[in-house]
DNA sequence: CTGTATTCTTAATGTACATTAATGCATCCA
DNA sequence: TGGATGCATTAATGTACATTAAGAATACAG
């Protein structure tokens, strides 16, 4: 089964700080923190890291030819975030910090032994997203995200909600104003 | 590692010819016979079954409250599909057969212990079509498939296509025609 | 083969959302 | 403190794609 055998390491390239680092089942753990705005990863990077949020909150998201950003996924406390392109493939996405957080940094998405269960759940959320994005509108996309993500509403700005949406911040403002004079 | 154990059957009652049964690894798997148009899932069905396309080609599709169709992906030889709505949820998907197609039938997804790498690959594949319905126009999507997916290209109705982008079959005439105009 | 149904295409019109631009608000920091 | 900067909202206009409708091509059953 393996075992955590903690190590202490004096800094980094990316000037994270890093309060520890520990090896379990052959993978390279580090805890780190960043402040809001951080990155921790770029498009075209050809390490695959993979982060365990354990405070705060981080995203992930491209950014099309036009320059425009398109967040693929929130991560709050709790969840992995990774970008899991296909293995011949650069990395597509940037991992960002939206608030001050505490993270586990992987280097290869071997997290335990929860691997396929966690897999299985990743598939379904975004099979889910993509039969959203395909057959819905943008008002009902939006009730679900506040449904599901209540938590995370209330934490991220209205253009970053409209950008995991797939509309513009002035679209998902009348999208509001509209819900408002329903009621 | 386990091993096979054939067994033999008589019939099931989606009318489906079963070829063979075999035991693996706990999970039974049927060899089945299906013709084009048979329906193999429905939204809201309670199994969550899985099908290893052995030759021919399957799809997957929701439908929306509007009542129309939108695949979700194609399943050609050596293709696994599968719902992989979250645990808790009822399907959401319908599979169905575009050719005759002969299949591997299970009722969990639990072919062999290959899972986490083709698991790994499938979320790549999900987040790459997550991206290119976010960020890309119709056109560009229309040049992706047919660059990746060249060999379903000559297989399937053009509405399918369509229905694959997010897009009207209308729609996917005037893509067609502006690429023959422009070269 | 022959009629019927289904698919593909083209064109006219409609609509959801994007783009642009202007205004009010909040945050920041020199 | 006050000006600069970025964000949310509103409104006017633009555009990609949907919808509707009709005709042409293809597949399909009797």
């Amino acid at each position: 089964m393996g075992g955590w055998c903690t190590v202490s390491l004096s800094s980094n390239r990316n000037k994270n700080v890093i309060k520890q680092a520990a090896i379990y089942n052959k993978t390279i753990l580090k805890k780190i923190k960043v402040n809001k705005g951080q990155l921790l990863q770029q498009k075209g990077d050809s390490i695959h890291k993979v982060f365990m949020v354990k405070s705060g909150l981080l995203r992930s998201y491209s950014i099309d030819k036009k320059g425009k950003e398109h967040i693929f996924m929130f991560a709050p406390e709790g969840w992995i975030i990774a970008d899991n392109s296909l293995p011949n493939q650069p990395t597509q996405l940037f991992i960002d910090a939206i608030e001050d957080s505490t993270l586990i940094q992987a280097e290869k998405n071997e997290f335990g032994e929860h691997d396929t269960k966690k897999l299985l759940k990743r598939v379904g959320v975004l099979q889910n997203r993509i039969i959203m994005l395909m057959s819905t509108s943008a008002i009902e996309r939006y009730e679900h995200f506040i449904e599901v993500y209540a938590e995370i509403v209330q934490r991220v700005p209205q253009r970053m909600i409209a950008s995991y949406l797939g509309i513009t911040p002035e679209a998902l403002s009348t999208v509001k104003r509209q819900r408002k004079h329903k009621k």
